[in-house]
RNA sequence: GGCGCUAUCGUCUAACGGUUAGGACGGAGCCCUCUCAAGGCUUAAAUACGGGUUCGAUUCCCGUUAGCGCUACCA
């Protein structure tokens, strides 16, 4: 039976990278009919927030895939010291009383690695036990072997990887107040949730040699490994909120109108892919084809800058995403983006708006920028002179503002009705099709740059075009 | 410092010894066109360096360099 989990813990918000570790644990349990398993990594009481949990959760529901189990490490405390205790028993762990180092006062690495505090491991049980039961603090480590044995195991994504027990120090299990330590919980959970494949960061990569003493003192096989290469920013770091800022954040990109779709398959495309060139793909086709042969081993860059907070190529996507949504989907999302920034618009408006704009919106919120005119009761206040049309003058924006004034009551208000009778009038008038365009088009959008006119002018409704063009007009005439 | 991992266009990547080193994003140009888009076409742009192995290396091996990760009573 294939179980896979996904084990943030929440000492911060749920960042992109931790988001791709779910989906490709997502991916590869449903690919083979596996269970997904969410489990909050809550040892380290002090770090712990409500708010990053808040964070991750609200990230998890908006990438709306979901999951089949949830736990909290905080609920299984009593599991991870029994592991400990045992692994204690059988001679496996020592107690260390060596007292706590401070944060920075970090262990001395300059004649090469810290392996153990002197004295400690070799304490004989009758004065351990002493010590600990007279009260005096200690850590439990693990007493790693130092007889130069290679460990050996084979990662699904980085091959056969070895090192020597020599190179490993004797890392904590239990912490002196009795709180177990991320290895070891994380592996006692592992062991009891039965999950059967590990898909994490590369950073844990050189931890899995830890994890492996841990499982085969606890008399288990360990489960497979897959360690996915990490995500950096543009300077080539780990990505990390403290350097890189709250483009890290899945909440950043839902917010910005990401649809999660296309960040999903942005993600996915990170140190993943297919082999055949695809780049859009729907979930479904992304399940399909998901597998560890497809990882990459070396660290993917996620392309952002200061001015620019998103990866040209998420935003890519994200554009082919909405264009290839169903007209009423995506005018629903939209109608919501536009609601929440306070303006009052149908759902049939949107849905007539929506073709004119889904071509020219990269992310959702696009559409505040580029349909405003639509929900405006009146246009705000624009320069006269982006009336005139290229090669012509005032007079010639006024006259064929004027034009329009004349024929637009009578015409049809459809795309084609108003084609051919503002072409016509354009012919009437001796002036390009353009430059009777360009001021109508100002005069009802309030800029030069806008959806195409005839389909514009038809959601905009006769009443509200003539209101503004008798607007542009007055405003002409005032110069 | 020690240990580990990695190295193809600016970025994401393809090529599991033989290709004019492919695709995508982004850039540039052209076409289309009522503006902006969309679309179509064209184009610039890469195998980190040095040694091997081989008839032949992007691909295998070694070294160098660079980057990253771990080296906590964080995860």
């Amino acid at each position: 039976m294939l179980r896979v989990r996904f084990a943030p813990s929440p000492t911060g918000y749920l960042h992109i990278g931790s988001a791709r570790t779910f989906i490709f644990n997502w991916l590869y349990a449903r690919r083979h009919g596996g269970t997904m398993i969410l489990r909050i990594d809550d040892t380290d009481l002090e770090r712990n927030t409500e708010q990053s949990l808040g964070s991750i959760f609200e990230g998890l529901r908006w990438l709306g895939m979901g999951w089949d189990e949830e736990y909290r490490q905080s609920d299984r405390l009593a599991l991870h010291r029994a592991l400990a205790d045992s692994i204690l028993e059988k001679g496996l762990a020592y107690r260390d009383f060596t007292p706590a180092h401070g944060e920075e006062s970090e262990k001395d690495h300059t004649g090469g690695p810290w392996l153990f505090n002197p004295g400690q491991r070799e304490m004989s049980s009758e004065e351990s036990d002493r010590r600990a039961a007279a009260g005096e603090p200690f850590v439990v480590r693990y007493k790693v072997p130092r007889n130069g044995e290679i460990i050996h195991l084979h990662d699904l994504v980085f091959g056969d990887q070895s090192k020597s027990v020599n190179d490993i120090e004797d890392f904590a299990l239990l912490r002196s107040n009795g709180a177990p330590t991320y290895h070891l919980a994380s592996c006692a959970d592992d062991i009891d949730l039965r999950i059967s494949h590990i898909v994490r960061g590369q950073d844990h990569l050189t931890n899995t040699f830890k994890h492996i003493l841990i499982f085969r003192a606890a008399g288990v096989e360990p489960p497979q490994f897959a360690h996915l290469p990490l995500l950096t920013g543009p300077d080539g770091s780990k990505l990390s909120k403290r350097r890189h800022g709250p483009v890290v954040s899945v909440t950043t990109y839902r917010d910005a109108g990401f649809l999660p779709r296309a960040f999903v398959n942005f993600l996915c495309l990170l140190g993943w892919s297919p082999k055949d060139n695809r780049e859009m793909m729907s979930l479904d086709e992304l399940i399909e084809s998901f597998n560890f042969e497809g990882v990459n081993r070396s660290n993917a860059v996620v392309n952002f800058t200061e001015e620019d907070p998103f990866d040209p190529k998420a935003l890519w996507l994200n554009h082919e995403h909405i264009k290839a949504m169903a007209v009423e989907d995506l005018a629903a999302e939209l109608q919501a983006v536009v609601k929440r920034a306070g303006h009052d618009v149908g759902l049939q408006k949107m849905w007539q708006i929506t073709p004119l704009i889904r071509e020219r919106i990269r992310l959702l919120r696009d559409v505040l920028t580029v349909a405003d005119f639509f929900f405006a009761g009146e246009l705000p206040p624009y320069d006269s002179g982006e009336l005139i049309p290229k090669k012509g003058d005032a007079a010639m924006a006024l006259r064929a503002l004027e034009k329009a004034r004349e024929v637009l009551p009578h015409a049809q208000f459809t795309h084609d009705g108003l084609e051919s009778a503002l072409r016509a009038a354009a012919e009437s008038l001796g002036l390009k099709a353009g430059q009777l365009f360009e001021p109508i088009r100002v005069a009802v959008c309030g800029r030069k740059t806008a959806p195409p006119l005839f389909g514009t002018l038809e959601v905009l409704g006769k009443e509200t075009c003539l209101h503004r063009i008798d607007r542009a007009i007055a405003q002409l005439t005032s110069l």
